[in-house]
DNA sequence: TCCGAAACTGAAGAATCCTTCATATCCTTG
DNA sequence: CAAGGATATGAAGGATTCTTCAGTTTCGGA
């Protein structure tokens, strides 16, 4: 998409005593929370200020203009679910191709659901500015860690180990996202937890096998 | 979410006159068009009717306001893979497991593929207002669909029937959708449509094993 | 306690955007 | 071919939204 124009997306100033900090958090919250009470298109800079409880100069005193709110939010949580999958991935180096699927998948739910609400959030932004290019990068990411580990795992005896990865990726990013988006009931995650494990190494056990020489 | 309100959805008039119909085309194509080149928040009348060679006061002939015409679009992309998929059900019904794995995802990956501009296009108004709820509505009935194609397979000794067809559309749904969003090359679809099928067969057969007497 | 910096305020300007409607043009049918 | 409905036009009103900035309040250190 050849959007606006890339723009300065960065904050304007960072907080130096402790109730900016607060109020920025405020802010953070409040964008979430009227995010997913009235959506995208009612995501304006008044109702924000309004629902974190200062005025709409604060928001502007941190950050440039709307994008770079979003952009932040969006980031900070692209960065703790880039942070748990790489922890998890640390500790699962070496491990077995059914321990891989039962790790990656249960670390990628706790980090989406974590802070479901953000999560939830943000895939309304998404669609939005250039966010796609951000999301694609860390999907990328993502595929790249995931290949390692498939490399590294004992009992793996895969051709096209990228290709695995980033179905694996795709499977595990899409299920999640499509559920988590239509506010899902315990139930419905109760059952992705359960499932989605089982999905995983159903198919790297398939792939597996498919390449064996 | 708790949007505005549900407000009259329905197009404003058919056409009667053939040169109408082409206009309401026109008008269609820009929209998404626009959609994919600036995004929903740049998605203005103006904008569309400017594309597509009319004034705007022809797209208020159609349609009482910008959110009806985002829903025609996203209505007619949703009823035609509806469509698509009533009909590869109707002839899978009463086939084997490993037929209902490929012919499934071929359907699916058809349908997105066949319109892929569109289908792109629709992800990103996904999010506005109360599209999400149409959506939701689309895969529970496609859920359904499948669950029956799986209780009438032959070599299905399935425990949760609706479960697994529940994370069979998750899977479907999401993967295809986050592939389809990033502007994937050519390799990416072809990997899709190479592994989709493996890995819900791989999925079928396991839970099919794990629940057999 | 007092002062300078940090943080906050909110009215108002500027820019869009949605929608209407009076008017003009084009078909079709009798 | 003339009349009447169907279709198209686009300037303008009304409403919303983003962003700024001059002025006020609060905090922290001296």
């Amino acid at each position: 998409m050849t959007r606006p124009a890339p723009a300065l997306l960065k904050p304007r100033k960072a907080p130096q005593q402790s109730r900016s900090a607060v109020t920025i958090a405020a802010i953070h919250e409040a964008t979430i929370q009227v995010l997913l009470a009235d959506g995208v298109g009612r995501l304006t800079t008044t109702r924000v200020a309004e629902r974190a409880g200062v005025s709409v100069g604060t928001m502007y005193q941190y950050y440039p203009h709307k994008q770079a709110l979003l952009y932040a939010i969006v980031d900070r949580q692209l960065q703790s679910i880039i942070e748990a999958m790489l922890t998890a991935a640390d500790r699962l180096k070496g491990h077995d191709l059914a321990s891989l699927a039962r790790g990656l998948t249960t670390a990628w739910l706790d980090a989406k659901t974590a802070d479901m609400v953000a999560s939830r959030a943000i895939y309304g932004i998404a669609a939005e500015f250039d966010l796609t290019e951000v999301m694609k990068r860390t999907m990328d990411l993502m595929t790249q860690v995931i290949a390692e580990l498939l490399a590294a795992a004992p009992d793996a005896r895969l051709a096209d180990v990228h290709g695995v990865a980033f179905m694996l990726m795709a499977m595990l990013g899409g299920a999640v996202r499509v559920v988590l988006e239509v506010q899902p009931s315990d139930e419905d995650l109760d059952r992705l937890r359960r499932e989605l494990p089982r999905v995983c190494l159903a198919y790297l056990l398939s792939a597996n096998e498919g390449a064996a020489g």
